[in-house]
DNA sequence: AATAGGATTTCCT
DNA sequence: GGAAATCCTATTC
C-alpha cells in the first residue's frame, strides 16, 4: 500500500506518480477503480487552486495533512475528490480525474446508471459517484487507512503519460498540471497528439 | 456532431 | 448576487 510519504511530495509528483495506482471503497460493497487522470493543485500562488481563497475557507483542507481527502462540492452538484499532497510546510493536493473499473463493476454502474466501463469513472464527478464519495462522508478521511483508501498498483512509466493543461478553469488552465495515462480510454477528454511523451512546449488551448 | 441550458451548494464580493 | 476544478439532456445542424 501507499505510504504517507508518497504524498509529502510536491503535488505534481504525486499527480503524476499516482496514475496506475488505485482508489478503493470497501463499504457497502467493494469497489475500485485504476487511476488514469488526474491534474495538480498548487498553493497561492496558483490561480486556479482554491488555495487562493485562503487558509480560513473550506479549501483550508490544502493545508491538511498529506494523504487526507478534500471533497468540495462542485456546481452545486458533483463531488470532487482530491487527495492532499504538498511537502512538509507547504499546501496543495490532486483532484482524481477518471479512473478504469477493476472492481464492483455492478455496483458503480448501478450507481452511474450505464453499463460501460469508460463511463462509469470517466470524470472527476462521475468518479465520485460511481465511488459513492461524498464530502459530507469523506471530507478529512485518511485515504491511507479508512475504508476509502489507495492501494498500490502498476505505476506508468513515464513514456505512457500525457501531460496538458488543467481543464474547466478560468485561470491558470495554461500551466501542465494534468496528466493522463495516454493509453487509456476511460479518461474525460482525449489527449491531444502533440502532448505525448516528451515535456511539451507552448501553451495548450482551451478543450 | 456540436451546442446550449439547467441543476443547485458553497463561498465570495 | 454571481461564479465555480461538471455532467446530463434536448435541440439543431
Amino acid at each position: 500500500m501507499l505510504e504517507r510519504a508518497f504524498f509529502e511530495r510536491p503535488p505534481p509528483e504525486v499527480a503524476r506518480d499516482l496514475l496506475g495506482h488505485r482508489i478503493r471503497h470497501a463499504s457497502p460493497k467493494p469497489a475500485e477503480l485504476r487511476i488514469v487522470e488526474t491534474e495538480a493543485y498548487l498553493g497561492p500562488d496558483d490561480p486556479g487552486s482554491h488555495a487562493t481563497r485562503g487558509r480560513d475557507t473550506q479549501a483550508g483542507q490544502l493545508w491538511a495533512t498529506p494523504g487526507q481527502a478534500y471533497v468540495y462540492v462542485c456546481y452545486g452538484v458533483h463531488q470532487m475528490l482530491n487527495v492532499v499532497a504538498h511537502e512538509p510546510g507547504s499546501v496543495g493536493a490532486v483532484l482524481i480525474r477518471a479512473g478504469e473499473p477493476v472492481d464492483g463493476i455492478d455496483v458503480m454502474g448501478e450507481r452511474r446508471g450505464t453499463t460501460e466501463t469508460d463511463e462509469i469513472a470517466s470524470g472527476p464527478g462521475r468518479l465520485a459517484e460511481a465511488l459513492d464519495v461524498t464530502r459530507e462522508a469523506h471530507e478529512g478521511a485518511d485515504l491511507l487507512e479508512g475504508s476509502l483508501r489507495f492501494q498500490e498498483g502498476q505505476p506508468v512509466d513515464s513514456d505512457g503519460v500525457a501531460v496538458t493543461g488543467r481543464i474547466g478553469l478560468s485561470e491558470g488552465e495554461d500551466r501542465l498540471l494534468r496528466f493522463v495515462d495516454a493509453s487509456s480510454p476511460h479518461v474525460s477528454r482525449p489527449v491531444p497528439p502533440e502532448a505525448m511523451g516528451e515535456t511539451p512546449d507552448v501553451e495548450m488551448r482551451k478543450r
